[in-house]
Formats: C-alpha cells, sequence, structure tokens
RNA sequence: GGUUCCGUAGCUCAGCUGGAUAGAGCAACUGCCUUCUAAGCAGUAGGUCACAGGUUCGAAUCCUGUCGGAAUCGCCA
C-alpha cells in the first residue's frame, strides 16, 4: 500500500467521522503538491467544505488535525487557503527508497492478466517501401504493446500485412514492362525499394498515357479508366483472383522481396510481432457475416443487389458493405478479420494502431459489428495518431515529399556520427564500438523524438533541424544515463558497496535527493497512466523531467566526494536508482541506453 | 456543406480525471570546463492558453457558439 492509498482513506474516515459524509476513498483526489509550498501531497478542500458547511479553511485544519493524529506516516499539515498539504515523514521516503532502490523491476506489473490485449500495427502495403508515417506508427504499435505488457498484460502483436490488390499489380505490370529482369541481387537494391521503384515508374508512364489520350481529346475521366497501362494492371489483379499460376509466381516472388526488405527496416527500428496475417489469406473473409445480417434484417439489400448499412440512427450515414457484384469492399474484410482475431485470441482489447484518416472506418467498423450483434465490438479500440507533417506541408508520394524510412535512419547514424566526432566523444572507443553507439544514439534520437509528442496530434517533423542531441531528446536523457553508469563505476572503484542500507535511517535527505525520490516514487503510476492512455507521450515526457532533475542534482552535488562514506553510499543508490527508471522507461519506449558515450 | 480531431512563448512540444504564480527544449542574451562526462548546469528575456459567452468557490482543461488548420464523407485499401 503507498501513503497515497493511506491517506486517502484516512481522509474518507476523517470526512465521515467530522462530518458524517461518506465518500468512497477512490474518490478522495491527491496531487503532489506543488514545490513552492511545503509538503508532499496536497487535497482540495472546497468540495468537503461545502459538504460541511464550514469555511475552507477552518474544514481543512479539522481534517488536517485528524489525519496527523491517525496517521503516524503524516508528519505535518500545512493549510493556504482552501489547499490542505501534508508533508509525509522523512522515514517513510527512506524506507520506500532503500526498500526499492536496486530493483530493476521498478514499477514492473508482476501479476499477469489472463485475456490477451491484441495490438494489431504496421500493416504495410508491400508495393513500397515504409516511409516517415510507418515510423509513427510502428514506434507507437511496438511502445504501446511494451508498456502495455509492464502493465501485466499479455500482449499479441500483430501485422495485417496488405499484399494484394491493384498496387501491388501496378509494380508488377511495370517491371514486366520495364524490369528487364533487375532483382535486389542484381541491382544490390533493398528489395522493398525495388519494387517501389516501379511502382513510381507505373504511375510516371500512367500518366503520360492519360496526357497522351486527353490530347486525342478524351475526357479525363474516360482517359483515368482507359489508359491501356491501368487495363493491363486490372487484368494483373483478375488473373490473380483466377489463380493463375504465372501471375502467383510473379507476385510471389516480388513480395518475398520486400519482405526481405521490411524485416532489415523493422530490424533496425526493433519492432517485432507475434503474428503475421496477409489479406491475400483474409480478403475474401466478412462475407458470410453480412449473409448473416441480411437474414437477421439489420443489413439491407438494394435493388441492384449492393448490401449497406444504415447508420443514419446513429448520425452516420449509410455504408457500402457488398458490391453490386456481390465482392467486397475494405469493411467487408475488416469485419471479417476482426471477428478472426477474436477468435484466434479471445482478447480483452483489439487496439488498431492507424492513422487518423481512418477515424470515421473504425466507428463505422465498432457500430456495424454492434448492429450484427457483436457484443465484444466494444473491446475494439482504434490507436489514432496524427500525420507527421514536413516543413513544406504534407508528405506527397507524387511529389517526392516522402521521407523515407531506411534513408532518414542512415542520415540519423550519419548526423550522430558527426556530431559524436566533433565533441571528439568516441575518440578512444573501437571502430566497431563507436558505430554501435551511432546506431544506439540515432535511433534513440528519432524514436523519442517521435514517441514524445502526443499521438492524437499531428506533428511537424523537420528533417534538418529537429532531430537534435540537446534539451528535451533521446540523446540527452541517454548521456544521462551513461554519467550514472559512470558514477557507479567509479563508485565501484573506490570500493562503495551500495548494499549497506541498513545504516541509511540515520541519515538527512536533502530537498534535492527527496524531490528526485518523490519523482521516482512517481513512476509506476505514470507507467499505469500511459498504459491506459494508450500514450508512450507520457511516459516520455516523464523520463525526461527525471532526466533533467538528476542533471540538476548532479551539477551541483558533489557525489563522490567531500562527504561521509554514507552519504556517498546514498548517494550512489540514488543513482542506482534513478538510472534504473531511466533504463526501464528507454526500454518501454524501445530505445537502448548506452553505458558510456 | 455534414462529422471528427487539433489551436498553449518567435519555433517544436508538456501541462495527469477542473485547483495555488501556465512549464520545458530550440533560437537570443549572461555566467560556469584544474573538480564524478560541458551532448551539461545556473540565470535573463519571451504568454490575452485562437476568440466570445456559459457552468462554479476556481477553467488552458468542462459546455455552447465563432474563427483558423487538418482529416473524412469513393462500388480505393
Amino acid at each position: 500500500m503507498t501513503v497515497e492509498t493511506i491517506l486517502q482513506k484516512t481522509i474518507s474516515d476523517a470526512i465521515l467521522s467530522l462530518y458524517s459524509e461518506s465518500i468512497d476513498q477512490k474518490g478522495i483526489i491527491l496531487q503532489n503538491t506543488k514545490k513552492e509550498f511545503n509538503g508532499d501531497f496536497t487535497l482540495v478542500v472546497f468540495p468537503y467544505a461545502k459538504m460541511a458547511k464550514k469555511n475552507p479553511e477552518q474544514a481543512a485544519n479539522e481534517i488536517g488535525e485528524y489525519v496527523k493524529r491517525e496517521l503516524p506516516v503524516v508528519s505535518d499539515f500545512n493549510v493556504i487557503k482552501g489547499f490542505l498539504n501534508f508533508s509525509v515523514s522523512d522515514e517513510y521516503w527512506r524506507q520506500f527508497f532503500s526498500d526499492n532502490f536496486s530493483n530493476v523491476d521498478f514499477g514492473i506489473q508482476s501479476e499477469r492478466k489472463e485475456a490477451p490485449v491484441v495490438v494489431e500495427y504496421s500493416s504495410p502495403n508491400t508495393n513500397k517501401p515504409l516511409h516517415l508515417g510507418h515510423i509513427r506508427n510502428n514506434l507507437l504499435g511496438w511502445s504501446i504493446s511494451e508498456i502495455l505488457k509492464a502493465n501485466g498484460y499479455c500482449v499479441k502483436k500483430v501485422n495485417l500485412v496488405n499484399d494484394r490488390g491493384i498496387h501491388i499489380c501496378k509494380s508488377m505490370v511495370a517491371w514486366l514492362h520495364f524490369g528487364h529482369g533487375e532483382t535486389p541481387e542484381s541491382s544490390g537494391m533493398k528489395g522493398d525499394h525495388l519494387v517501389g521503384k516501379y511502382y513510381v515508374l507505373f504511375d510516371k508512364h500512367y500518366k503520360k498515357e492519360i496526357n497522351d489520350l486527353l490530347a486525342n481529346g478524351m475526357s479525363k475521366e474516360e482517359a483515368e479508366k482507359k489508359a491501356p497501362i491501368l487495363q493491363e494492371a486490372q487484368e494483373v489483379l483478375r488473373k490473380w483472383e483466377a489463380k493463375d499460376e504465372e501471375t502467383l509466381a510473379l507476385w510471389r516472388k516480388m513480395n518475398a522481396w520486400v519482405y526481405d526488405g521490411f524485416d532489415k527496416t523493422y530490424a533496425k527500428m526493433g519492432v517485432d510481432f507475434d503474428k503475421i496475417y496477409y489479406e491475400s489469406d483474409t480478403y475474401l473473409l466478412g462475407k458470410d457475416i453480412i449473409k448473416e445480417g441480411l437474414q437477421k434484417g439489420v443489413l439491407i439489400q438494394k435493388a441492384d443487389n449492393s448490401v449497406w448499412a444504415d447508420l443514419t440512427p446513429d448520425g452516420l450515414d449509410e455504408k457500402l458493405l457488398l458490391r453490386s457484384d456481390g465482392t467486397s469492399v475494405y469493411m467487408t474484410q475488416d469485419l471479417g478479420t476482426a471477428l478472426l482475431r477474436h477468435n484466434d485470441f479471445d482478447a480483452e482489447r483489439l487496439i488498431y494502431v492507424v492513422g487518423n484518416e481512418q477515424n470515421y472506418h473504425f466507428e463505422v467498423l465498432r457500430l456495424v459489428m454492434k448492429k450484427l450483434g457483436y457484443e465484444w465490438a466494444e473491446k475494439i479500440y482504434h490507436l489514432s495518431y496524427g500525420m507527421v507533417e514536413l516543413p513544406e506541408g504534407k508528405m506527397k508520394s507524387r511529389e517526392g515529399t516522402v521521407v523515407d524510412a531506411d534513408d532518414l535512419i542512415d542520415e540519423m547514424i550519419d548526423t550522430a556520427r558527426k556530431i559524436s566526432e566533433e565533441h571528439g566523444k568516441t575518440s578512444a572507443f573501437e571502430k566497431e564500438e563507436a558505430e554501435h553507439l551511432y546506431n544506439i544514439l540515432a535511433m534513440g534520437a528519432l524514436k523519442y523524438f517521435i514517441l514524445k509528442v502526443d499521438p492524437v496530434k499531428n506533428m511537424l517533423f523537420n528533417p534538418k533541424e529537429s532531430i537534435d542531441f540537446n534539451g528535451n531528446t533521446g540523446p540527452f536523457i541517454q548521456y544521462t544515463h551513461a554519467r550514472i553508469c559512470s558514477i557507479i563505476r567509479k563508485a565501484a572503484e573506490k570500493n562503495i558497496s551500495i548494499e549497506k542500507l541498513e545504516q541509511f535511517p540515520i541519515i538527512d535527505l536533502s530537498a534535492k535527493e527527496k524531490n528526485l525520490i518523490k519523482i521516482l516514487y512517481a513512476f509506476p503510476n505514470i507507467l499505469k497512466q500511459a498504459g491506459e492512455n494508450y500514450s508512450p507521450a507520457l511516459l516520455a515526457n516523464y523520463v525526461y523531467d527525471l532526466a533533467k532533475e538528476f542533471n540538476g542534482f548532479y551539477q551541483d552535488t558533489s557525489i563522490l566526494h567531500e562527504t561521509t562514506e554514507l552519504q556517498i553510499i546514498l548517494r550512489v543508490s540514488l543513482c542506482r536508482f534513478v538510472g534504473n527508471v531511466i533504463k526501464t522507461s528507454m526500454k518501454l519506449l524501445g530505445i537502448e541506453v548506452p553505458e558510456r558515450m
């Protein structure tokens, strides 16, 4: 039990005994006392003062007296206007500190919850390489999965690869026309980039054909449909659906190239999956559900045989679920895969990490599922995230303003190398060790930069200026960790053993030490909130605050000097604690922390 | 036009379920490397929390409206 829960309970008792009002202890909200005031936890008493029909100050004093009398851990209290500030005894903080400082799993929930949480993320198309938008998706999906695991959930990370459809056929057609048998081996290109190259070539050629047709007097709309290369792609799609062996062989070959490329990018980003679904296996799913819905009469069939869901009662419009020719649309498939996933995992929650351009889609998905009688539709949660914008505006593939994931990562590594060498940081490093460090720093900078922003918000990414190594950045936190490791190494050289903690209670904590301990104390709660809100940003901003606070402490405290051995032990232990929490937080964000840099 | 989301310092972002004097970083300016790593620290300056109403002891936070920006409203995925 934490002090907060004990305080809540006692306050609840106090209100009951003083004012005969019963308030659930969970409804008693405590906040951390602001730095400018004395105390550790603050109760805002205005609501209870009203209840007690007394003025706030009087009520605060009464509650304060009661709590101080009943709770030995509360050493004192003070009242300012309607704010009741409790001071928790130093013994409590020291005890908390010595109980937890060496716990590498501090804050991690060890009790396992039974039902899994399924997190779908990444979900790439196989016709082009991953770009900056995918990076946000992948980092968010991976990190939130790890955060949920740390909160005791059994998490299944899944990827639904969109491996079929007109887009991949476009790449195939272009490759047949212009490829001359080019392969990743023959060209030295990464497979996904190679296939992407042909997708771009297709588009170029397609545009040219449209222009030619326009020049011949055809309408724009017609030209877009009649362009020969597009018709060819559509023919390839028909052949694919008819399981034409030659088409399938090419499709398999080119997809294999792409997967090979994706795997490399995923590995660089450090993300992984427990299960991969392929749309080619699932794209026919969902039709049965629709039929069932028709029989139940919750869906409507129009004269042309197309099937619709009427969502006007829910404030939306009508949504197509089956085309007039009986083929399925995106929504049909998603209905099917949702059911499949529910059956596969019997999950407590189905999380989809998908961009906010699909907010409407998921709203409809949930509503239709419910209409069809699947109560578990409420378990579907769309973890929606905003777009990544560039200084020039939106990323547009046609205008070539897309930031390629692999290019960006390489560029980051170059930057890390350049800056590190300028600082002369790695002159003593072996070459291999230095390269490894540049890698860690580059990915740390990139990941932290993206994860620290609230997912719902669109974010701006300036490739030239945004990725920095100073200030609120990944490398700053990594740097803090490296210095902590350095202190612990030096302490070991001085034969300072931090195991002698039973001696701690006789040492007074300085204000700065106490402040750090209070920040550390908050970690489990932050972790829980990050899980509940599906927001790695919460954790990222917390760990920055911690690192910043530690740096201030580091600067004006002689951790290893000019003091008694016991004080040194205490401070080194504090370093250990801060280091552990930084390491854990960063790990959950997917960021490695080096021991020296 | 309908719906949803966003709007906080010059720029990029925090601000937990309403609480005390709105916080960081970057950029600018001042100091600090003989002392555990200066990728750092301390400080100065920078705000009508888009705007207007409302709710209440109390609003950046909740409600309504207005103005800006984004997304979406395809028999594309």
